[in-house]
RNA sequence: GCGGGGAUGGCCCAGCGGUACGGCGGCAGCCUGCUAAGCUGUUUCUCGAAUGAGAGCGAGGGUUCGAAUCCCUCUCCCCGCGCCA
């Protein structure tokens, strides 16, 4: 969440923030009310309090020198009614305050474009020769700027989900009957495929300074909701029936709540975790999208990287983990577009972000792999994570980052190295050490 | 699941109906040529421009003029027992 003090001392901050959002400021002017409100209430409550605790003195002095004391009594007994009512009421301005602060977006990073759709992310960079259909060119130059290269197809390439039925590589019908749609079952090599790009990539963060860490799969109400916000609760968390718990839908949750309350040491900051987990996501809203294959499934496995940081130094760390990523998909030959995520397609929590998008030859586009947010303290102080210093204990930035989600890497290297005659699957190189083979043949 | 013991400031720990003791660590200052030691003060959150006030003893209720302390419910941790891949 956001500094309340902070949106005290600077309104016009949180103002102009929330326009280029798209966040209806309605929502901080109904703040600023309950705010006011909750003060003066305060400053009453504390004033009958204090009377009390001077009344209550008196008595304790009265009993010893033996002193009447029953209409004391009946004095703090008259208070205690007036406290009450007014606490009564300002439980209730905090609930409303609290949920209302809880929906306001952390402050958008200056270097964030400004926009309502997706129209206007800023294309970064991009990576790689890509394997371009003669029909998808136009599509690939709009989308690196005029000065992507590519190898020319003549051949169009199949679907992931053509080749996986082909190659005997998952079963989706039958996941449909069993468990419903967005479901699947994986098979043999695909299967060995995807432990060991979650292998290659808890290697790859090992060896940047990384700590390797399987999170519980589910979390408590107020471990989730200080890891995320309500946009996520509402449109993608699974709940466990009659428990408090819910099923994660990555491992950032489970990593930022990890360090919950507590307070670090300065030096041991930074503090850089890899988490591996399945994630777990209803896609509510998705209706018609990628409806088939497993593009966007409601399970998959993901490798997050994680850091806990000093907050001078956020921005370097967004730099390195959006580098590690970008490194990984290098090292697997996967054709990339860096984008700079525009303020209207931001989530709550993220300042700035950047996301990965791979190139798809079947489906003839770029699309998301890869996100990396800095959240700055919006999540640290949510979740109550702080260091020490001189001066007081201060809130960590967190940032977080996608180091490979299996599924659609797994897409990426179906549709990108598919043999030009829908005979197998080759693999990246980097991969041959983890997989044991070099190619998936079909039957 | 059953029995027993716990949870107090950054950490350790006392208090067991009259408003949180002491230590360690941190910070500031004093003091010796430096360091160590020693001495003094300070150390959480909230409101307030400020003198200041309020809150805080795992969480939530209750009894009382007054609760860390007594009562009830719950959570988590430790030690046994049971069950278990």
């Amino acid at each position: 969440m956001i500094d309340i003090k902070y949106l005290r001392e600077k309104p016009e901050i949180f103002y102009s923030s929330s326009k280029a959002r798209g966040f209806d400021t309605t929502t901080l002017d109904k703040f600023f009310d309950l705010d006011r409100e909750w003060r003066e209430n305060l400053k009453k409550i504390n004033d009958l309090k204090h009377r009390k605790n001077q009344i209550t003195a008196s008595i304790s002095e009265a009993m010893k020198n033996g002193g009447d004391i029953q209409a004391l009594k009946e004095e703090v007994k008259g208070l205690n009614s007036n406290i009450d009512s007014l606490e009564e009421r300002q439980k209730i301005i905090e609930t409303e305050r609290e949920v209302i602060v809880r929906t306001i977006p952390n402050l958008l990073h200056d270097s964030v474009p400004v926009c309502k759709g997706d129209e206007n992310n800023v294309v970064v960079r991009h990576w790689g020769v890509a394997s371009v259909f003669r029909d998808d060119v136009d599509e690939y130059l709009n989308s690196t700027g005029k000065t992507g290269q590519y190898t020319l197809l003549d051949w169009k390439p199949q679907s992931h989900v053509d080749l996986m039925q082909k190659l005997d590589l998952a079963d989706l019908e039958r996941a449909g009957r069993s468990a419903g749609s967005r479901f699947f079952y994986l098979k043999n090599r695909l299967v060995k495929l995807e432990l060991a790009l979650a292998n290659y990539a808890v290697d790859f963060l090992s060896e940047r300074g990384f700590n390797v860490v399987e999170p519980p799969y589910m979390l408590n109400y107020r471990a989730m909701a200080g890891a995320t916000d309500m946009d996520t609760f509402k449109d993608t968390l699974y709940k466990i029936e009659g428990e408090d718990l819910y099923l994660i839908s990555t491992s950032e949750h489970p990593i930022a709540a990890m360090y919950m309350d507590e307070i670090f040491e300065e030096s041991s900051l930074p503090l850089r975790i890899a988490g591996l987990s399945p994630c777990f996501r209803k896609e509510a809203g998705a209706h018609g999208k990628d409806t088939k294959g497993i593009f966007r499934v409601h399970q998959f496995t993901k490798i997050e990287q994680f850091i806990f940081c000093h907050p001078d130094h956020s921005w370097d760390f967004l730099e390195e983990i959006l580098g590690n990523a970008e490194a990984i998909f290098q090292s697997l030959k996967i054709p990339y577009r860096v984008v700079n995520v525009c303020s209207g397609e931001l989530g709550n929590l993220a300042a700035k972000k950047f996301d990965i998008e791979a190139w798809f030859p079947a489906q003839g586009k770029f699309r998301e792999v890869v996100s990396a947010s800095n959240d700055t303290d919006y999540q640290a102080r949510s979740l109550g994570i702080r260091f020490r210093t001189k001066d007081g204990n201060r809130f960590v930035h967190t940032l977080n980052s996608t180091a490979i989600a299996t599924t659609r890497v797994m897409v990426a290297i179906m549709e990108n190295f598919q043999a030009n005659d829908g005979s197998g699957i080759k693999i990246p190189e980097a991969l041959v050490p983890y997989t044991g083979f070099d190619f998936i043949p079909g039957n």
